[in-house]
DNA sequence: ATCAGAAACGAACGTATGTTCGTTTCCAGG
DNA sequence: CCTGGAAACGAACATACGTTCGTTTCTGAT
């Protein structure tokens, strides 16, 4: 047996990145094996390497394709959004928490998986991140400097909001007692209110 | 050769459990081999199963120890603190940073390897993890009762608060440009104030 | 119609893994 | 002083891993 009637490099190729997904959201990325991979798609271990030249070039794509795609509509809700500081700020949050709610898998990975990357495939994800975290700190400092946000360390604030922001998509089930359009609203409010009466 | 002159068993366990902590933190608990971590105790891999009886369950008494351990220096900072909401909610703030930033490696392996465990050993770490989460859903809900907080879902905003302070623990370095004080102040005022103007 | 290359196969390589076993030496309680 | 258990050793086990190789068949461009 060799090459199979009807096969494509493209769709196999995308199978295999889905099956890559799920797997590493599941086990982890050091748990998951090459032979686990290639049984989910229906193919031999040896025929993933077709499609990939390492394991860790799989999961560096993975990360990089979902971090692209994360900045470009990222861009896209902000530039959608009216330019005053205070909209650009909420068209974030709501991006950021409607993307992400949307694509658990990959931000799972992105956050967790970093550490197995080495090299170069780390600094490259690393700097993505940065260009991700600057777009809302730019945000911040504008608004401190149009005074309509609080003077104080913007990194530190975007820090905050972005862990704070991520941190809802451990916890959202789509079947729980919240929508997506509560989870907004109410994230959005701590953000700029806080929890003081 | 067979036993070693000196030695003790209960300071090997001690010099395993920290090996094993540093090198879970570092490289992962999938990728953290026993070798390894026998090599860094000056044992052979054979002799570490003298003081655990499987990776998995030094793991899990890894995270269990710390859970234990915060559990129980938080519920002390509580009971110091004034009974009024207002105060609790400051006195919890402050301590889980800066117990948190005192224990980076148990806090990445405790939110980290999580998935690591299995069966009886992760709900037992998760049944943990609920009562922490409970100690602040409790005076939340206090404070909103009282009137000092702003009425909301205690849970999400509980969640949010320990998404955002467990954080700071990513990106903090102790001879970074902040200190642990300012840190408090920084994130307290966040949580009661928000970022508005 | 032909043929280069794409896409799969099956087998194997070397290495590393978690763990078990039997043995040996040291320590502490009677 | 003796002895049972504690704490280490070295060797080995079965298995699993990521990856390479050579081969075979199908596909698409010329």
């Amino acid at each position: 047996m060799a090459r199979i009637p009807g096969s494509d490099g493209r769709r196999t190729a995308a199978l295999i990145r889905a099956a890559g997904l799920a797997l590493i959201h599941r086990h982890g990325y050091e748990a998951m094996s090459l032979r686990q991979l290639a049984a989910e798609v229906g193919l031999q271990p040896a025929s993933l390497y077709n499609h990939f030249p390492t394991k860790q070039a799989l999961l560096h794509g993975l990360i990089h394709d979902h971090m692209e795609a994360l900045l470009s509509s990222t861009a896209a809700a902000l530039s959608a959004a009216a330019p005053d500081p205070l909209s650009r700020l909420r068209a974030f949050i709501a991006h950021h928490l409607l993307y992400h709610l949307e694509k658990k898998p990959e931000v799972f990975i992105a956050n967790f998986e970093l550490r197995a990357l080495e090299g170069e495939n780390l600094r490259a994800i690393l700097a993505l991140r940065r260009r991700y975290e600057m777009l809302l700190t730019d945000i911040l400092e504008a608004g401190m400097a149009a005074g309509v946000l609080r003077p104080g360390d913007a990194q530190i604030a975007a820090y905050a909001i972005l862990a704070m922001l991520t941190g809802a998509c451990t916890w959202y089930r789509p079947e729980g007692r919240l929508t997506r359009g509560e989870i907004v609203r109410i994230h959005t409010d701590l953000i700029l209110h806080g929890h003081a009466a």
